[in-house]
RNA sequence: GCGCCUGUAGCUCAACGGAUAGAGCAACGGACUUCUAAUCCGUAGGUUGGGCGUUCGAGUCGCCCCAGGCGCGCCA
């Protein structure tokens, strides 16, 4: 599609003294498609020859001639607006996406380029929550989508497998734990020691004393502690392991906090030689007063470690081992200074490559007002989440589709997805508030619209029951309903560009939004199965293109695409 | 107190600094003997939290307020 714009621009260089990227620049979408499919501002150039901008764009519009894509040139105001050839438009997108099948919008930018993606990072022995899905479903579409830009993506669970929570935990386990209950219900039962352990440290401050003290003969290698830990290690990755599988979603590496934890000596020692180390209060800081944030803790006064000190072990580690070009953390907004802390550390040490590793903050989920918290119980598992999302998609199945077979398989993929979609589906940035009916609801803009349409799309296809051959007369689709699914679908590559650019996969969740509005409204104004080849053919290639880029933008957000429903 | 994020229709959210601020949900009214009605069409709904500024042009950029959220030395 590259040619059309290439033209305008082209046109535009011959009828002004503007560079090329002046032009660019100052080219964009008419509000209105009636208005044409590029635009040109004319505000720059009547700065310029100091005239008026609709003067300028009445005598541009004159003098430009359109060329072989541009069919018209027409000037609204201070604006030139410049109108594709609608058949040759329609032959160069559906003929790339045809040819191109899945490929389509991938990129090459990434090509020979590793890009480590740190995301999900659940803390091991507590139960996995919607509010973990967020780093889990964002850093999934963000390695999807870096790996279509050509990238080589290391997916990473960082694992939160060490710290003082396993100090709690054993505290808790040996004043009140029974090794019946933790076989019966291993990660239930040790949320409910750690929310008890909370509740009851509330009342009696020495547990925590009691906890740190644990942790501190864990990571002396305390027999006992290092046992307990690595049982609830254990059986807490084996419930993960359960919701990733639900997700289909899987990683090069799950070297957590524990695993860094044999690098901290040699990590201190080196930011010891940078001259960066200092002790304040029994503690070892980096001090970063001069760069406005407060210090960076490395060791507690007891001498253990934390987690700051992991993650910059972490980051040397990664870069040793994968020579990454990027580095994308995925993880709450509300570790946002921590991550600056961490990068200005590295920093300091020299680490040029540090500014090629960006935080990538989300807003947090809430449930009834109130932040979800491991600590007072206040949560919302996804696993419930899954269930109810998957048995009220049996039910609507069961209404509008009773006939359909491999039910339970195909709501697995609609209820889970329509979970994921949800997720993905605002800015990033915002908070969210959790609320059955919403995440419940399937109707309008949301996954299973995506999925539907789809399949409805897949079924045309079934019961053309022909191979598509891609032949075809582009005239046929220069109507309204038909051309807007096209312009939707040309829209594709750069939507992928800047979804990941921006690390943002609410971009392509909208994409697909408008792409399915499009589709829906040619497919309720236009028959695609007729008695005329002429037109069917035509017809079948823009659903087979549709169908095409929907799964493509649904494996892009990590959904599935069944082709019924 | 300081720093960061968010604020757009009743609700949830869109809108490369550009033309008349758009969708969905909820409400009401229409469209299935025809390729899946989880769809589509229509009606209604707005001082973009407030103010000042920059600009030919501000929901978008800057400053000051307001509201909510999140951080701010021994949690992760």
């Amino acid at each position: 599609m590259k040619q059309f714009l290439k033209e305008v621009v082209d046109i535009l260089r011959e009828g002004s003294d503007l560079t090329e990227e002046e032009i660019k620049g100052l080219i964009e979408t008419p509000p209105d498609p009636q208005l044409g499919d590029y635009a040109f501002s004319c505000f720059v150039l009547a700065k310029k020859l100091r005239k008026p901008p609709d003067i300028i764009a009445e005598g541009l519009s004159r003098r430009l001639k359109p060329r072989e894509y541009i069919s018209q040139i027409k000037n609204a105001g201070p604006y030139i607006n410049f109108t594709v050839d609608r058949s040759k438009f329609t032959e160069a997108v559906l003929r790339e996406i045809f040819t191109g099948r899945d490929s389509f919008g991938d990129w090459e930018v990434g090509s020979g380029k590793t890009v480590v993606v740190d995301f999900s990072s659940p803390n091991i022995a507590k139960p996995f929550g919607i509010g973990h899905l967020r780093s889990t479903v964002i850093g999934n579409s963000i390695c999807k989508l870096y790996e279509s830009l050509g990238y080589k993506c290391i997916r990473i669970n960082h694992l939160g497998d060490w710290g003082t929570q396993f100090g709690k935990l054993i505290t808790a386990y040996k004043r009140w734990g029974e090794e019946k209950c933790l076989e019966e219900d291993p990660v239930g039962y040790l949320y409910d020691l750690y929310v008890r352990f909370h509740a009851e440290a509330q009342r009696d401050g020495s547990l925590e004393d009691e906890a740190r003290e644990w942790f501190k003969r864990l990571e002396e290698g305390d027999r006992e502690a290092t046992h307990l830990w690595s049982r609830f290690k254990d059986i807490s990755l084996m419930e993960f392991q359960r919701i990733y599988d639900q997700l289909e979603i899987g990683f090069d590496s799950y070297t957590g906090e524990s695993f860094y934890n044999a690098m901290i000596d040699e990590t201190i020692e080196r930011l010891r030689a940078a001259g960066l180390v200092r002790e304040s209060q029994g503690a070892l800081i980096v001090d970063l007063e001069k760069y406005g944030m407060p210090p960076c803790l490395l060791r507690k006064k007891d001498g253990s470690t934390l987690y700051a000190t992991r993650d910059i072990a972490a980051a040397l580690y990664r870069f040793r081992t994968y020579h990454f070009d990027r580095m994308i953390y995925v993880v709450g907004a509300d570790q946002k200074l921590h991550f600056q802390q961490v990068f200005k550390v590295l920093d300091l040490m020299g680490c040029n490559w540090v500014e090629n590793c960006v935080h990538v903050p989300f807003g947090l989920i809430r449930f009834g007002q109130e932040r979800m918290s491991t600590r007072k119980g206040n949560i919302v598992l996804l696993e419930d989440v899954f269930r109810k999302a998957v048995e009220l998609t049996v039910e609507i199945m069961e209404e509008k589709n009773p006939a359909l077979k491999g039910k339970e398989g195909i709501a697995k993929d609609v209820g889970i997805g329509a979970i994921i979609f949800a997720d993905l589906s605002s800015k990033r940035m915002k908070n969210v508030d959790f609320e059955w009916d919403k995440v419940l609801n399937f109707n309008g803009e949301t996954g299973p619209y995506v999925q539907y349409t789809h399949a409805r799309f897949s079924s045309v296809l079934r019961k053309y029951g022909k191979e598509v051959d891609g032949d075809f007369d582009p005239s046929v689709l220069s109507e309204d309903p038909a051309f807007d699914v096209t312009r939707n679908l040309g829209r594709f590559p750069d939507i992928v560009k800047r979804s990941a650019d921006e690390y943002e996969p609410s971009l392509m969740t909208n994409y697909l939004l408008d792409l399915c509005g499009a589709a829906n409204r040619f497919y309720n104004s236009c028959r695609v199965l007729t008695r005329d080849p002429r037109i069917t053919n035509a017809r079948i290639l823009l659903v087979y293109c549709v169908r095409t880029v929907l799964n493509k933008g649904l494996n892009l957000l990590g959904i599935k695409a069944p082709d019924e429903m």
